[in-house]
DNA sequence: TTTTTCCCGTACGGTACCGTACGGTCATGG
DNA sequence: CCATGACCGTACGGTACCGTACGGGAAAAA
């Protein structure tokens, strides 16, 4: 339909996030060209015109994924005051919080083209980056370094297995995650074996 | 290069087989008529006496899938004396066993396309049926129902990641699987909480 | 052997996409 | 006011794939 006097000239920005958006819609191989250029109510001459190609704008768009898809929840997380509660912030805002959001179907897709030259680093990067964020918070639980690597290895490839099965098949999950899975799960990620159950006031 | 005289007519079965290992490599959109009828040395002419269209390969490979990836690593399990040594055995498999397999790849592959209409029954159906394979094996170590569930939930969600992982980054995971990892997780996700650590004989 | 059925190859039209060429427009600043 | 460069549309060729039409050969039946 017309879009009155919306149309504007267009951004390289526009154009990587519009794409981010094919990607979470329809995967990398959603990122075309025309498809998105109709979407943007312009033509391939445009996009010609800020990229150079195809590849060019699956970059630019792995790029604004991966400044925008890693900070905010890190920063809530760090919002609280002990590493305790840092760990269970993390772990709820990421697992009910991003449920069947924009940003997880963009996490699913990108993993299933992990193999992809482009994707392949920026995933590596965002993936140890995240990881390493975990460890330091199970080490400032006073866990041992190796050990605090093995547990944060366990709980982002928790995260990682719920990410996939609320993504594929949700209706193996209990009906409303406000029961208690969510804390039997974290009992059982978020605990350090050798910590007591009971936390921090 | 010439096939000699391996030239023989072609079934159903082998153009599925092939969709399937097609799947392996390049996920559901690498099942294209024209490039496996070139790797099986035919045409077109050939895949469409067998199937009405793309679709019906896809749905065969599918149920081939079904079929063959299913029963294997239970049947081992079953081999195993008790429930605890069952339920190590599948999980021992199912993550150093599978790494890096063509099984492991498919598996992925479907993952990341499971809103296809063609896959999510499939993949619904196999789900279901691990898990619930898992939930009676810890039902049998006398944890009760529905806590027998989540346990099985979340093993199941940890073997996801896991492979997830593996096909993704495999990078952050400890240098050799033969490493204490394996047994860290086997006993933080496969001890049922109310069990002690030591099995039975 | 002849005939029928099964199986496959060739040739074609249609679609969706990539990338290029080039011309047109519109906002500036000189 | 008009020229320059940023920005975009149109038109084109090329590729890869889906699906159809049809004919021909090989195997099985008669």
């Amino acid at each position: 339909m017309a879009d009155e006097k919306t149309r504007r000239r267009l951004s390289a920005q526009d154009w990587a996030r519009a794409a981010l958006e094919a990607i979470g819609e329809g995967g990398l191989a959603a990122v075309a060209v025309e498809p998105i250029a109709a979407r943007l109510g312009a033509t391939k001459g445009s996009f010609y015109w800020h990229f150079g190609n195809r590849d060019a704008l699956v970059a630019a768009s792995l790029d604004l994924w991966e400044r925008e898809h890693t900070e905010a929840v890190v920063e809530r997380a760090e919002a609280e005051p002990d590493a305790r509660a840092k760990l269970r912030r993390l772990f709820t805002d990421v697992t009910v919080g991003t449920t069947r959001t924009a940003g997880n179907r963009i996490e699913v897709a990108l993993l299933a083209t992990a193999s992809h030259p482009l994707v392949a680093p920026a995933m590596a990067r965002i993936t140890e980056r995240r990881i390493a964020y975990v460890t330091r918070l199970y080490e400032e639980l006073g866990v041992p370094a190796e050990r605090a690597r093995r547990q944060a290895l366990l709980a982002f490839t928790t995260w990682l297995g719920h990410t996939q099965l609320v993504h594929a098949t949700p209706d193996v999950l209990p009906d409303d995650d406000t029961s208690g899975y969510l804390d039997f799960v974290l009992d059982e990620v978020v605990t350090p074996e050798g910590l007591g159950g009971a936390a921090a006031p």
